[in-house]
DNA sequence: GACAAATACGAACGGTCGTACTATTTTATT
DNA sequence: AATAAAATAGTACGACCGTTCGTATTTGTC
């Protein structure tokens, strides 16, 4: 009752960091046996399939996400001041690990491979989406923001910006990165200011 | 000295729908020689290696990527009208094969996967990433840009658009993403002009 | 039409994959 | 300390992976 939580917490840690080093696929039940020091047939009964597993991984994934991106940003003022904290938690985010941002790699991946996986994976994309959108209506209330302004534009606008940031700078390894992306986050907040 | 020439294309071809609709990594030797009808080992004649194969699609694709979206926007009238076309034969490009744009999709997967695969897609997307300069730098001599504008900042602008547009339209499968696309685009080139 | 070269095939290799079983060990509760 | 339950291990499976090798077929050239 214990001990099982425990390990299979271990287990999903080993497993985020596998996927977000190589991918959600490759992340082998083989593999991630002798990395976590168990037997396949051990890990496998936690589980009891790779789907299931991949799951784990993603919410595992998404909990981290939570507790260190978008809490900490809401600790901000409202406004402007949330939305840099906001940027600056997903850029330290998804340049913690080797492989970039699991979110990224992984709604790529599974783009088109149809099933529970894949459904998982694009609610949180929504939620965060749902995330943008409530901290561009904050911005408006506390006005920072022009009040007729599209929060679902925005979010498009602000997420199109990371994962520009995410390719250059994690794929493409540009160094001149985090400055680009402070030149088109600067004139973006200036349009909705 | 001809057939193998035929056969060659034909083996790409199917490989490149494989690679856009599933992943550049899945196209198995196996399943694709299922698909094109021939025998693994014949089909493996022709590439020695997966790697080979795998590049090979690549550069399939780069040909193709040219052949359909570069080299027609450079029929289009320098500036403003080029980038707009640009842009235009990017989201047909992408939007053609159920998977998106598999150079996207590719860099993604081969970010932390060392060798001659990674090494030839990151080549792939510097090229790109010079032709988006050199547009922009076309636009500032017939005057539709400022004079003094940072064309490498341009190319991470408008890539970024396209990124996003890419995750709204393929993966999330947002119905209004033209639309939040076409807003992104005219404040970008507001900016520059 | 002969002949060398190019192309394609069939069978087999050692590995790894996800999963199913049964057996053993460890845990938590009494 | 005894015991039932939970957790882990061991072994095996069929399927597919990339690759090799020897052989057959097809092709282009003379």
């Amino acid at each position: 009752m214990e001990k099982g939580d425990t390990t299979r917490h271990a287990i999903l840690d080993a497993g985020l960091k596998m996927a977000t080093q190589l991918s959600l696929e490759s992340v082998t039940i083989g593999h991630l046996a002798k990395v976590t020091q168990m037997s396949k047939s051990g890990l496998f009964a936690h589980f009891q399939s790779k789907e299931n597993l991949q799951i784990g991984i993603m919410q595992h994934a998404g909990e981290l996400f939570a507790e260190r991106v978008v809490i900490p940003a809401l600790m901000a003022k409202a406004g402007i001041p949330r939305v840099k904290a906001l940027v600056n938690n997903w850029i330290k985010w998804s340049s913690k690990m080797t492989g970039g941002c699991i979110f990224v790699s992984s709604s790529t991946e599974f783009t088109s491979r149809p099933g529970k996986v894949r459904d998982f994976i694009l609610e949180q994309q929504e939620a965060w989406l749902d995330s943008l959108r409530r901290i561009a209506r904050s911005a408006i209330r506390v006005g920072d923001f022009k009040k007729d302004i599209d929060c679902d534009q925005f979010a498009f606008d602000l997420y199109s910006l990371l994962l520009g940031f995410h390719l250059y700078d994690r794929m493409l390894n540009h160094e001149d990165t985090k400055k680009r992306q402070d030149v088109a986050l600067d004139r973006l907040l200036d349009n909705y200011r």
